[in-house]
RNA sequence: GGCGCUAUAGCCAAGUGGUAAGGCAGAGGUCUGCAAAACCUCCAUCCCCAGUUCAAAUCUGGGUGGCGCCUCCA
């Protein structure tokens, strides 16, 4: 498949470094909140990415941290009059609930930064001694970012350019405005860590995710994935701090997602214009989310409302109704006659095929979808035509329906409300009046059934019956 | 100031040279006792100008609008 990298700002095929195996490192949250829609997008997308890299074969192995120490969760711990690790745990609970809800395959490896001070000690020993880092006179540890010749290639960024640009803060203890923090000495009451350069402190942000990825993945790794608004400064000091310190290429392919906007406005925290995907998900359900994320490319913005969420869910409905009339009409009618199908499925085929082009196209989910819908339509047709007329060709019909919605993560939510006794009977009461062409008792029926969220709808091969969705 | 992204129907959104996918919403119709679901039909020449080409939404140049990074942020 090929892949958009930001560092060359191209579409390369994908090459792994070992054959049929994917290493991916991607930057999870800071756990001081909820994580809001901004945060869902890479989690969706990039977990779409992995279900697809196994559809098509590759044994896939993802890492994603979470970064449990930062100057964020500490005032939020002063603030609730807490601990950091008591903010981190409980935020880190809240992001799995999310993360469930929006139907993410768990990472195979799910560090944490304060579980892993000792490898960030050790390469920043390394920087250390190889003259990339220095001590500053408050005790902070920084990288020496002149001396790396390279930096700037993935943000395309000169450096020259970077130290005219205004927003450079400029601190005394630094040699140089660019240089970046690798190790924050402990101000008081703040927690730390013991070093063998004698400042005891905590990791800067930036040394946590090198000293992870190099851990659970080694010197170089395939993929390195997360937020357009992480190529600078985190995975530009990223490369810097992990190139200068294996002198081996960090990562092959980066790979960025667009922003989720409100208003056209970037969604963040600092902004504080963000929507907590569990405040969206307690009103829509976390699925439509989950559609949104994929709906378009992953590359462009979205703009968030509440419009598009409704849009999401009426489009997730025709989805849904499409697989429960396929599966009510393998579950009544009759079993396989003697018919040759093989026009039948060449077709259903044939969207499976075009589906792994597009999606082989830089996860092109929004043409995947389409191929989806096309084969809704399909599947619909066919059953209206006759062409499906035994459990046959519905089943063949069914299993590419969810052979392919399952690798967008889609569709997970199962009708599993257990069927009250009283349903059953009304069923059988309003089809006895129908018999008796009392469409008064009948209708009246329909209603209460209604009023139970329960829908009914007559089809050829009996009554079906669907839970009425909330919105 | 530097580096980028983007502009497609009421809304969302694919499409990088060959004459506009898909979804939502809407209109009409078929089916149905009525509904529902489904199906059929209808609904855009792609921000503007100039250029290249037999041919451009797609390439080039120039505008205009929107957004982002260069500071913590997915």
């Amino acid at each position: 498949m090929k892949i958009y990298n930001t560092m060359t700002r191209k579409k390369e095929k994908l090459i792994t470094i070992s054959e049929g195996e994917v290493k991916i490192y991607g930057c999870g949250p800071t756990v001081y909140n909820y994580i809001h829609i901004g945060n869902a997008r890479p989690i969706c997308v990039f977990d779409v990415l992995r279900r697809y890299l196994k559809y098509i074969g590759y044994k896939v192995v993802y890492v994603q941290n979470f970064t449990d120490i930062d100057d964020k969760i500490i005032k939020k711990a002063i603030e609730e009059n807490s601990d950091y690790h008591t903010v981190s745990e409980k935020y880190i609970e809240e992001y799995k609930k999310d993360a469930k809800g929006l139907n993410i395959i768990p990472a195979d490896v799910v560090p944490k930064a304060t579980e892993n001070i000792e490898n960030m000690i050790k390469m920043i020993s390394i920087l250390l001694d190889k003259g990339y880092a220095y001590k500053a006179t408050n005790g902070d540890i920084y990288f020496r970012t002149r001396k790396f010749s390279e930096y700037g290639k993935l943000s395309h960024q000169l450096i020259e350019e970077l130290e005219s640009g205004a927003r450079i803060s400029v601190d005394e203890s630094k040699e140089d405005p660019l240089d970046f923090a690798l190790w924050k000495s402990a101000k008081e009451g703040e927690p730390y860590w013991e070093t063998p350069w004698g400042s005891n402190g905590r990791p800067g942000w930036h040394i946590e995710c090198s000293a992870m990825s190099r851990r659970y993945l080694g010197d170089t790794i395939d993929i390195h994935c997360g937020g357009q608004d992480l190529i600078f400064p985190h995975h530009e000091n990223e490369i810097a701090q992990s190139e200068c310190c294996t002198e081996k290429t960090f990562a092959n392919y980066w790979m960025h997602n667009g922003y989720i906007n409100v208003d056209n406005k970037k969604m963040s925290k600092s902004l504080n214009n963000f929507f907590t995907v569990r405040d969206v998900a307690e009103k829509y359900g976390y699925e439509p989310i989950r559609y949104l994320m994929i709906s378009s490319h992953y590359r462009s913005p979205i703009n968030y409302s509440i419009e598009i969420i409704e849009q999401c869910k009426a489009a997730l409905e025709r989805l849904y109704n499409c697989k429960n009339n396929l599966k009510f009409f393998i579950s009544h009618s009759r079993s396989n006659i003697d018919a040759d199908y093989t026009d039948f499925k060449n077709s259903m085929l044939s969207y499976k095929q075009k589906f792994i082009t597009v999606m082989n196209d830089d996860l092109n989910t929004a043409d995947a979808l389409s191929v989806i819908f096309d084969l809704v339509k399909d599947i619909n047709t066919s059953i209206d035509n006759n062409i499906i007329d035994s459990k046959e060709p519905a089943e063949f019909a069914l299993d590419i329906f969810n052979e392919l919605t399952n690798v967008l993560g889609l569709l997970y939510n199962e009708n599993n409300i257990t069927i009250e006794e009283d349903i059953d009977d009304l069923i059988k009461q309003r089809n006895e009046a129908r018999k008796n062409k009392d469409w008064k008792t009948a209708d009246e029926i329909r209603d209460k059934l209604s009023s139970m969220n329960v829908i009914i709808e007559d089809t050829p091969q009996g009554v079906r019956w669907k839970i009425k969705s909330d919105i």
